[in-house]
DNA sequence: TTACCATAGATGCAACTTGCATATATCATC
DNA sequence: GATGATATATGCAAGTTGCATCTATGGTAA
């Protein structure tokens, strides 16, 4: 979270903003976009991506767009001119037999991490209940896994 | 993961290396650590980040100590120098308050991106598994509840 | 007709982050 | 006196990000 603090929703409580859009994380969700929807461009992509996304910051369109670019690059999507229709010319983008590998990839890699985090939050809410032993913190430490409380502020 | 592949792991398996050290995700470990241990100096945390840390990422040393240094800048920790014992002197690390707090930041946070993570995971693991209906795939798919719908044509 | 807005994509640039190499120093052991 | 483990720190090139800005098309309100 370093430095940083969330200008959208300021410094009152802790919100995932201040991480940054993590383009890291921008990738799979394009990349499973492109397979649930076949062939996309990148400013409908966009408009979907809040929906999936792992954190509250906001979508950064460069980004975005830098991150198709950089996916073609890696041989993962292809795209086309569509001049068809009304408006601007828009990019369309198409998933390659490598980008749905890619995504197989991140999917291992994505609930690996998920695990080990998920698996740090109870660890670190269990040393919080221990260490603060109040009502709360004794509820909390009989039963961790399930905390049907105000668990998020951030958004 | 970008253009990067793990050097220690190779090209073969998808692996977390790739997304490089997240030195965003170090942070909270090494508040946990040191609201676990009371105290302790940067390369004692080191040897114990592993066990809790998020990817298969080799920790890069540098990246831990500037993470210290940096979170006594913000006033999450504080340091004096221990030249009890042998060896070189060692930096000795401490919790502030505000640390305690960020760390509770921290968990909130996390709680939140495993969350969408996971859920992430799902719904492209069915996907995937209504895409190619295999014997493994179908048993996957039966439990889905909405099928995605047929691929938008575009024309 | 002009102004403005939504759509659509891209780039320039400063600031920041990261990985790797390297520097420093203490002490033990060979 | 050389080597290696412990312990912390910095320099620098390469990469990433956030923000502002640019281009362009077409619809609609004034």
């Amino acid at each position: 979270m370093p430095t940083r603090t969330c200008l959208r929703h300021g410094n009152e409580h802790p919100c995932t903003c201040a991480m940054g859009n993590l383009y890291r994380f921008i990738e799979p969700v394009l990349l499973f976009l492109l397979k649930q929807k076949g062939r996309a461009h990148g400013y409908e992509l966009g408009t979907e991506l809040r929906a999936h996304a792992f954190t509250d910051a906001e979508i950064e369109v460069s980004a975005l767009y830098r991150t198709l670019r950089q996916l073609e690059q890696n041989d993962c999507v292809t795209s086309e001119w569509d001049v068809e229709g009304s408006g601007p010319a828009r990019r369309l983008y198409k998933l390659t037999p490598h980008g749905k590998e890619h995504l197989e990839e991140w999917i291992t890699v994505l609930a690996h991490i998920s695990k080990s985090m998920s698996r740090f939050v109870k660890e670190a809410r269990s040393l919080a209940a221990a260490a603060d032993p109040t009502v709360e913190g004794a509820r909390l430490s009989r039963r961790v896994a399930s905390r049907p409380q105000a668990e998020r502020v951030a958004g």
